[in-house]
DNA sequence: GTCTATAGTGGGATAGAC
DNA sequence: GTCTATCCCACTATAGAC
């Protein structure tokens, strides 16, 4: 199924030329904010960026906010739209194993190296005002209800543990990815060696095969 | 050894009296930030939870950054002496296993629902102002360093296979966990419970033991 | 040591010329 | 559609009484 961009959804959007201008801005915007945080980047900031007055962003946007809001649904779009290319893009027949270090890779790829959208997201998310964390949460929901599907159909075809509860290693997964944008430098790591690292680690475990034979007693024994 | 907590180190602690007024802000300033992060919070906000004015407030602290630095740098120490402390209880003889869970808990236990301050240092550090943040990344350092070291033994003893990238898996491993501060709700999942299942997949990996085959064949099969 | 009052400033947002 | 000018408010931080 095609799935329509989000893209322009704002109220002026019928003129082709300042769409362009558009842009431009949330382009600085999502940078800005992905570096400095949303309260310490100033509509000046993002002006100067995008070669503009900070008055002249009005005239494309209510506020603020309404760019927080444009910049964070984007983030979330695209990473998923890659995400979805790179494992859709696979022999259907791929194992699973496959199908998650192409999705880990896509993610990664965006988040570290390719989209300022996808970095702001996930980083000033949090900073956001209710509202407008509450529409991009629904975004956010889609996008991890996709990765559950993933997992579970992972598990359905027995490349993952039955007793693995499929929402903590989802959690783990994607915190373990969304976690490198606090530390990841180019340079230190090629993005792709990173996701394989991540995904030997997760389905292949970094302990021996003999740890093993512990792992379903349940029952600990008391400490004496 | 007895690890002396970071306590008071400021200007005026000599009259005993005003140390605790000070915690009293500290443990509000802690609270707030973590909840509504660093710019989002007030100086009146921490002031009203602290029972007192505004202006009071700076009786006791410089400024918002001061108490900030402070806020985050007891953070740190708190997880930093939890986790120590759950490990060093330990048998020197125990499992890597037991260890791994022990830290690991103690980790998540702080950040989730003991200190404020862990959860305030995790969630606005990358909002900080560059100079609190040079500070607070020292402490940083010295935890991260720990953590690798039990690492680091952990592969001695045979417990995490030689060919995994420590460095690497470190960073998944908190990154995991400190990403729960994002998600988690009291209630979903005990913080014990989350505690085994990261330490079951990061150990054993999610996936079956045949998949451990595959492995270090580095050269997949190119796709016909 | 805490209060009230206020100085000072940064930055979001609007108005109106061009 | 962009500019300049400015309004206005929120918030940090200070001053000085008590």
């Amino acid at each position: 199924m095609s799935q329509q961009e989000v893209s322009t959804r704002s109220r002026r959007t019928s003129h082709p030329k300042s769409a362009i201008t558009r842009q431009r801005i949330l382009d600085a915007a999502a940078r800005a904010f992905s570096l400095k945080g949303y309260a310490a980047t100033t509509i000046n900031d993002i002006a100067m960026t995008a070669e503009m007055q900070g008055g002249s962003i009005y005239y494309h946007f209510e506020s603020k906010d309404d760019i927080l809001q444009e910049v964070l649904d984007v983030g979330i779009t695209r990473v998923f739209s890659a995400v979805r290319l790179a494992v859709g893009s696979l022999p259907a027949s791929s194992a699973f194993s496959e199908k998650l270090e192409a999705a880990v890779t896509a993610h990664l790829t965006m988040l570290l190296q390719q989209s300022d959208y996808t970095s702001a997201n996930i980083r000033v998310f949090e900073q956001a005002p209710a509202a407008v964390k509450r529409q991009n949460r629904k975004l956010r929901a889609a996008y991890g209800e996709y990765w559950g599907r993933l997992l579970s159909e992972g598990q359905r075809a027995g490349a993952i543990r039955r007793d693995v509860d499929l929402m903590v290693l989802r959690l783990l997964l994607l915190g373990a990815m969304n976690w490198a944008a606090t530390w990841y430098r180019p340079g230190d790591l090629a993005v792709s060696e990173l996701a394989q690292n991540v995904c030997d680690i997760v389905l292949n475990g970094a302990g021996l095969d003999s740890n093993h034979l512990e792992r379903s007693s349940k029952g600990r024994r008391a400490r004496s």
